[in-house]
DNA sequence: TTGAAAGCGTTACCAA
DNA sequence: TTGGTAACGCTTTCAA
């Protein structure tokens, strides 16, 4: 029975790749992308490791990663900045990639373009003829990342056409949603951010006998089953991942040919799923 | 920068957690708990690690498990036989724990009670006045070790009633639930495995006319927001794992008290929360 | 108080 | 072909 700690000291490296678990308990397309990683990584022969770094800030968490001595680390959101980067490089490790919607300073970066999310939602309902739009901020600690981009991308969509882009801050509660209902800032259309916080603030804008299309226009994102199954049928933004097999060969290359400059991938395939919510 | 492969090798044992991958990517629920476990024990100062075991069969995923010389092993769902459990110890795992509907010959188990989430929709039901019961199985690869003992625990509950449990196999898609819907077998309650299947199906039947709760009461399990979101509010099974704290105690106690009967717990917490959709 | 050496399980390499 | 040895990085132990 073999001793992999023992194997990798005396090789000098290690097959391991590693993943740090996000912080954020991953929705159903981010944790299926990331079994399709594990997946098709394995199949290149690598052991795929998800590190559960609980409570570890910045570097601390980069160095109890290096510690591991794997021979990649692929870093989900902004878990790990430039001198992150750098520790995990000195330790050994052959490629960095983060995903996430920024890029950082070493690593490669899959870039996940979380504007074009908000610019695409904006866009659409102006054509629809929407003109105050309101853009939902979950209330969610460690959505940040993903909700600031995307209100970004709706103002660029906006900017200098006369439409109005305004934050709508919804904790992920029948009551939140019950509270922005009834004081509803008179927008006539808002991006929820996705399907689910979309579900939850139709709900309650309809307790408060508000019509969807008619007064507000309601439109999601991630096209999940669920948006399909609500009366509206709900519009939605559909966010394509790349394939799992993508990112494992872009790993695999990166480890093999070491040198080379960082690469930066937009992957965020992004498009509109119109049906009668807008 | 230290090497914890040399660290581990030189101490002869690890602080390592292994929690392999489940086969299927986690719902809601289950994966709360999971990163619940991995707080707690971290606390504990475990190192706690996912690997994902991709398409290793049996006694191959638990040799790969063993070569990482975990001090203990929690395994989802039936990923390891006695065999399996017999190679960790050999390896030097202080502690196997399956998480499952049944229990391993050797190791510790967290015995989640499926057959007692099929008892308590079916007894709801039943006291709702339905004798035609229907429970659905879904056709999703990987469900069967939840969904079996949910049909069981269901024909149970209506032993000796004559009231009839019929087995509805459904996809999760909405062509399979329009095609059930439309040669409807004239059951008048369903059990639908989860809320999402339910929401799936409560939409297909909808959509045939059939009015609910009056001709089929529909219940599904899990207590997800989206059934209180539905209309009628969807009467569902709530069921509470137990606390990350718990497991990750369990866990170090039985790390550290070495010797010992492997410990059955029976974990899951099941009740009805009646609504309106039955 | 500081420093040197042994040994954990592998594997690469060299000698027989 | 086979067998023995050294070295990977760390910790523990013992000596100066």
């Amino acid at each position: 029975m073999p001793h992999a700690a023992a194997r990798s000291l005396r090789a000098g490296h290690s097959r391991t790749v590693l993943m740090p678990a996000p912080a954020i308990p991953a929705g159903p397309l981010y944790s299926a992308f990331l079994s399709e990683v594990q997946g098709a990584l394995g199949r290149l022969d690598y052991t795929v490791v998800q590190y559960g770094s609980v409570g570890l800030e910045g570097d601390e968490a980069a160095r109890a990663w290096a510690e591991l001595r794997p021979v990649a680390v692929l870093v989900p959101g902004s878990g790990c900045g430039p001198r992150g980067v750098a520790i995990l490089k000195r330790s050994g490790a052959r490629a960095v990639v983060t995903l996430g919607p920024e890029r950082v300073e070493g690593a490669h970066a899959l870039l996940m373009d979380h504007e074009a999310v908000g610019r695409c939602a904006a866009a659409h309902l102006y054509e629809r003829g929407r003109r105050r739009i309101g853009v939902v901020v979950p209330a969610e600690p460690g959505l940040e990342p993903c909700s600031r981009p995307r209100v970004a991308g709706a103002r660029q969509a906006l900017r200098g056409t006369g439409a109005t882009v305004t934050e709508v801050p919804l904790a992920y509660t029948e009551q939140s949603a019950a509270r922005l209902a009834a004081h509803w800032p008179g927008l006539d259309a808002v991006f929820a951010y996705n399907d689910e916080y979309a579900m939850l603030l139709m709900r309650a804008l309809q307790d408060e006998g508000l019509c969807i299309p008619e007064d507000v226009a309601v439109i999601g994102a991630d096209d999940l089953m669920l948006g399909r199954l609500l009366r509206p049928r709900l519009s939605t933004v559909r966010i394509e991942l790349p394939s799992g097999r993508y990112l494992a060969a872009l790993v695999d290359r990166v480890v093999r040919e070491t040198g080379g400059e960082p690469e930066v991938h937009r992957v965020l395939d992004v498009s509109v799923v119109p049906r009668d919510s807008t």
